[in-house]
DNA sequence: GGACTTATGGAACACTCATTACAGATGTGG
DNA sequence: CCACATCTGTAATGAGTGTTCCATAAGTCC
């Protein structure tokens, strides 16, 4: 019989969904050097050898835990550049993202800005990766562009990278202000500022 | 004689400010939890004792280092507000902005952002510390806003709060792209685009 | 030149960090 | 029921954390 196949030897007894689930909300609300593995013992109620045995190393639990919130919890940009005309597209960018940072049950801000920002150098992978993941969704949103550009959508005379790395601040100062304590209201009414200044 | 009046005893043997200079430096690129005492005693050249006999406990010397941060490096957001007409004051933020953000000799990003967004409980003082610091600045600009509207230069029909939040919004995005390694140029391309975008 | 006060460097403190060794538990295949 | 393979909890590992103790150095005041 061929080891490691995952049919022999004692079942793992967790479910490793949930687990990884608690571990991404402790890394979200305290970033990757403000949560301890004693911290996530705690909160995905596992002893430290299951989570070794289960994700391994701290930052590969780390990167599966960004993994699983780009695939779920940030699903809302990927579905806004989905909408089917360039107007619906950015209303509904800014729309999500506002639901998003205002959802109960996680903290008010993106993943990506308070996971790991200024770190230690033993942090600097998890801080690369949390710059890496900005960058690819500022991607996404090019792409989205680029095609509204080909389509007649976006006008020619507006430069592309320009006009994604200007949204991408908008949207990443939204989160900034979420951050801030800004209610609910408040970053709608700032998103519909923003809106009105796209010309929408 | 009176003790503690700084006259008799051995005199202090360092610049104190040569120092806190270095160690706001360290902070604002590793954050407070990224930085360890031991890393501030290399980088500012002290021992231990001295450290904690010039400016307290860490997060006292943090609250010291990002005073420092305020008044000299963040002066430029200052500056920018005390220019006469609106339109000076607008562009000015966002030129400054970005001339600061390029600036070499310090990381490319605010150091309210990097400082301490998600962290352990530890170290939460330091982040509330960091969201005041924001909150201030907004509260600063919103200052100037208010001024500009009594003076007629800026439309009553613009709500002062949401053109805060506005404005603050890109601003902390600037910062993001400069983190995310955006050049100089790419930044001031993004900021001419606000500003046209803001109707300057 | 003592008496006094404060600063300094280095070693030590108690504690936490991420990670692993080990012994026992729990399953599957024969 | 018996090997076998894997998982699980406990306790330990050595390194690193912020902070303090202590003997000594370096000044000022009488």
């Amino acid at each position: 019989m061929k080891t490691g196949d995952g049919k022999t030897g004692r079942p793992v007894s967790f479910d490793k969904d949930a687990a990884l689930e608690a571990a991404m909300l402790l890394f979200w609300e305290r970033g990757y050097e403000g949560t301890s593995m004693a911290d996530l013992t705690q909160a995905m109620g596992l002893s430290p050898s299951s989570i070794y045995a289960a994700f391994g190393y701290k930052h590969a639990l780390f990167s599966l835990a960004v993994k699983r919130y780009s695939d779920s919890r940030a699903q809302y940009a990927t579905e806004a550049l989905e909408e089917p005309t360039l107007e619906k597209v950015i209303r509904a960018l800014f729309d999500n993202t506002v639901a998003f940072l205002t959802t109960p049950g996680h903290p008010p801000s993106c993943m990506t800005l308070a996971g790991a920002m200024g770190c230690g150098v033993d942090a600097a992978p998890a801080r690369d990766l949390m710059t890496e993941v900005r960058r690819q969704n500022e991607a996404a949103i090019r792409d989205r562009l680029l095609e509204a550009r080909k389509s007649g959508e976006l006008s020619k005379d507006i430069n592309v990278d320009d006009y994604t790395r200007y949204l991408s601040s908008i949207l990443a100062g939204l989160s900034v202000q979420a951050a801030n304590g800004s209610t609910k209201a408040e970053l709608k009414r700032t998103s519909q500022m923003a809106l009105r200044h796209l010309g929408y």
